[in-house]
DNA sequence: GCCGTTTTCGGCCCGACTGTTTTCAGTCG
């Protein structure tokens, strides 16, 4: 059973809950056991079966009765309390609290009185004007409804971390224009690099805000303005994304990209450290009573509180506040650490440069080496190539590799993993490369067992290296196949194999929950991009952050090292 | 429902903006 399952189970009785107006700190506790549940490594039924009962609620955040409900779904498969609140309310219900606008209040308001139960139903009696004589509402109420259900279909709610991160640089360059802007950072899930994005956050210091929020409101990018103050704005841009912009005075900086940053986990773990010391924290800074402590930037904020510098990506109350006060923050690696890109597809299958245009791209970036590694032969539909093939473009590669100085190119493939656990190239051909990829590119509804049997029989081939892609996912497109990755992971550590993060932005995976479970174990990482085409060897960035994400140090990657080390390894 | 170097009971983060209100509830981040 995946911890999905579980926190799944949570977040719904936490809306069930809040919709009843039961204890919103009840709410909270059931919302804080998913948000845990989701983040954790171990698989939870696998921590009950060794520890039973106590081992559940060891976790934080988990306690008797949550645990018993965990135990209970193990047991049973279903949890009473939840199917009791489920037949409370129709089954589409739910969805109704997650549009723009509209919360537990006006959901229930609307099934009460109008016996409006579904998206449609809200959709229809919004347009008819139904809803402006209910209490409490009224014509802009209504319009504001409609946008979040039209906003709603169009999104999805999430966009990928390029998507994203290219729409708030854009917007940021224009921003920047102005002369009352003085400082300007994204913050938000973007800047914790979260592998999927809600909206863009932008913080600017300025003490002319009225100005900047003028301009924030009529830039070219933008379709409707929500809400509009002066220390607050929020738009929807013309691709449907939302933004939001807060600005702030200079001394109130670091405070207030702490709090802007986030994780919402992380912020009320501050908060509840600094009540503690009779301390309170805001957007605004550390204060004591009336007196502003720290908050002009985030370093000095976070000594207030004994704690070393928490970088974005940690921040999601996942032990590194326990690690900063320990001063064990870990040096997390960076870009410019990463020294060849390992993965990459040229014309010879799916690819859409040459070898040697890769190679120069590669060598533009300032990496010593790439490994050029095109298809096998059963990916028909990406053209891999056939043994016969494979030797020819091999020695190709190794032609390529004489002309170029600068930039050196091993001779690899990503060759798949049949449904039986097979690779599909002979021994023979397989000891004439330098690096050899192994990945699963069909057969991808294997149950959970064959699958993962299927996974570390190819680990145990003495000529795999590098298992790409691990789960197999395109975000927003396909989901992971099912597979123990823990089993996976220490497969990889009994054969020395490598795993990859793979830097493009619908992949990103090895997930960075399991980065740092691979670095417990001491199994090596290589970030790469799997790119098809010269420009996408820029995609490292988004790879680089996931790990760090999955707090891996320059240490744990494998392409931070100088070839000669690297082939050592491998 | 969870949690405790103040507590096993009584707390539980903090603030902005909107719309519908005559002082605030609801929603959001």
């Amino acid at each position: 059973m995946e911890n999905q399952e579980f926190a799944q189970i949570f977040w719904q009785i936490a809306d069930f809950l809040e919709l009843k107006n039961d204890n919103p700190f009840k709410v909270r506790a059931y919302r804080r056991a998913a948000q845990v549940i989701e983040s954790l490594s171990h698989n939870l039924a696998d921590v009950y079966q060794t520890g039973g009962i106590k081992a559940l609620e060891d976790i934080p955040g988990i306690g008797e009765h949550i645990a018993q409900k965990i135990e209970e779904k193990i047991k049973t498969g279903r949890v009473k309390a939840f199917n009791q609140l489920a037949k409370e309310f129709p089954r589409e219900f739910l969805d109704l609290i997650n549009i723009p606008g509209v919360g537990p209040k006006t959901a229930i308001l609307l099934y009460k009185k109008l016996k409006i139960d579904t998206i449609n139903k809200l959709e229809k009696a919004a347009k008819s004007g139904a809803l402006n004589d209910l209490p409490g509402m009224g014509v802009k109420k209504t319009e504001n409804i409609l946008r979040g259900i039209t906003l709603k279909k169009k999104s999805h709610g999430r966009f990928l971390l390029d998507d994203a991160t290219a729409h708030a640089e854009l917007i940021i360059e224009e921003l920047k224009k102005l002369k009352e802007v003085k400082k300007i950072l994204p913050c938000g899930s973007l800047r914790r690099g979260q592998e999927t994005i809600g909206d863009i956050d932008i913080l600017i210091v300025s003490d002319q805000p009225e100005t900047v929020m003028d301009h924030f409101a009529k830039l070219a990018a933008v379709q409707h303005v929500l809400a509009k103050g002066t220390t607050k704005s929020s738009v929807v841009l013309k691709n449907g994304m939302q933004a939001d912009l807060r600005v702030v005075e200079d001394k109130s900086f670091g405070s207030a990209a702490h709090y802007f940053t986030g994780s919402k986990d992380h912020n009320i773990a501050i908060r509840v450290m600094a009540q503690k010391r009779g301390l309170k924290v805001s957007e605004y800074g550390v204060f004591r009573g009336k007196t502003q402590l720290a908050g002009k930037t985030e370093e000095e904020f976070y000594k207030k509180f004994g704690l070393q510098y928490i970088p974005p990506e940690l921040r999601e109350n996942r032990g590194e506040l326990e690690a900063a006060k320990h001063h064990t923050i870990p040096e997390l690696v960076e870009l410019s650490d990463i020294k060849g890109d390992l993965h990459m597809h040229t014309t010879a299958s799916d690819g859409f440069n040459s070898i040697a245009e890769m190679a120069a791209a590669a060598k533009k970036l300032g990496y010593e080496y790439i490994a050029i590694t095109d298809h096998s032969q059963s990916t028909r539909v990406a053209h891999g190539l056939k043994s016969q093939e494979l030797l020819k473009h091999i020695k190709e590669i190794k032609a390529v590799a004489k002309k170029l100085t600068g930039i050196k190119i091993l001779a690899g493939s990503e060759v798949d993993i049949l449904p039986n656990g097979d690779i599909d190239y002979s021994d023979e051909l397989l000891a004439q490369l330098d690096i050899v990829l192994i990945s699963i590119h069909a057969n991808f509804k294997m149950p959970r067992r064959e699958m993962t049997q299927r996974i570390v029989k190819a680990l145990a081939n003495p000529h795999s290296n590098l298992l790409t892609h691990p789960t197999g996912r395109l975000i927003g497109e396909r989901e992971p196949y099912e597979v123990d990755m823990e089993e996976v992971l220490q497969a990889a550590k009994k054969y020395h194999k490598l795993i990859e993060v793979n830097a493009h932005p619908k992949r990103l995976d090895l997930t960075d929950v399991y980065c740092k479970r691979a670095k417990e174990l001491g199994v090596k990482i290589v970030i790469s991009t799997d790119a098809h085409a010269t420009d996408q060897l820029n995609l490292m960035r988004y790879g680089v952050t996931t790990a760090r994400r999955g707090w891996l140090e320059a240490r744990d990657v494998a392409n931070t090292l100088p070839l000669a080390k690297l082939q050592k390894l491998l």
